[in-house]
DNA sequence: GTTTTTAGGTCAATGTATTTGACCTTTTGA
DNA sequence: TCAAAAGGTCAAATACATTGACCTAAAAAC
């Protein structure tokens, strides 16, 4: 059970998650508008960047989107060349996605931003409040 | 400056801040997918019982989005009768908005999967890694 | 004490994004 | 070798947000 302190005191951290999500985002997101990109251009950039020569199923899997929705903003990024995009040798029905040089370089802008505003919230917090930030998140991502 | 063993760190919290939010979101809404709604009316719902009587721009306020874009949820949840309308009495432009019961019930839900979840996450962090866990975020969220 | 301006809120049209569902190609495996 | 499954694409329908005009009531300016 969840006595009414308690849920005042978790509601708070609730408020806590839903504003910190839009701080979070609103640097990269502000950039990408200047480009008719959104969030999750900046997502596919991201797992492009973390996994070269990923395939599409891959993306699709960490995304957790349908491949459909995936698609439109995939194959823009391809059209704008911050993507590139090569059949598989090992199997012609997949495709390697990568970062062009254009996307790299994007993509790091983008999640400079959020590099940045992190090492500061860090910073301040201190280097124990990080330790266990980390930790209770990882409770919270896997669940 | 931020060096390469510190960026990958970095890169590693920018993704538990996205596998968070996921996670933190998607028990409520899978309920509200049932009935036709969205995140925009689950937060509506929360910021509605957060702030009985409150008008319609104190919602825009919080929520930092256009009245446009608030309109239409809110004006299907009001059609579905679980957030009452009425003219304030002080100044006839200004409506107050209020969950009705079946708003609240509703509210209670879908904000009760995520006081539930953040419960368990913070039992097993446990209570020092929970203060911490706040302090961060805090730093996080007013930035 | 009118008149103008501002604040609160609504509506319709357009544009953008996602979903639904069909489809193509290549590979795997019975 | 042929059916099924995996990877990926496309077009139409639907849902959602944005743009921009608009209405009414209240304050402020004159």
């Amino acid at each position: 059970m969840v006595d009414s302190n308690r849920e005042a005191a978790l509601r708070e951290a609730i408020e806590l998650i839903f504003f910190s999500y839009r701080s979070f985002t609103r640097a990269p997101d502000l950039i990408l508008q200047k480009r008719g990109l959104n969030r999750t251009h900046h997502r596919i950039l991201y797992f492009v960047g973390r996994e070269p020569a990923g395939s599409v199923n891959d993306l699709l899997k960490v995304l957790e989107i349908s491949k459909q929705a995936l698609h439109n903003p995939l194959r823009q990024l391809i059209a704008m060349n911050l993507v590139s995009s090569s059949k598989s040798r090992s199997d012609a029905r997949v495709k390697e996605l990568r970062l062009t040089s254009a996307g790299k370089k994007l993509e790091a802008r983008l999640t400079g931003t959020q590099i940045l505003q992190l090492a500061e919230v860090f910073d301040q917090a201190g280097p124990e409040a990080e330790k266990a930030w980390r930790k209770t998140s990882h409770f919270l991502a896997n669940d």
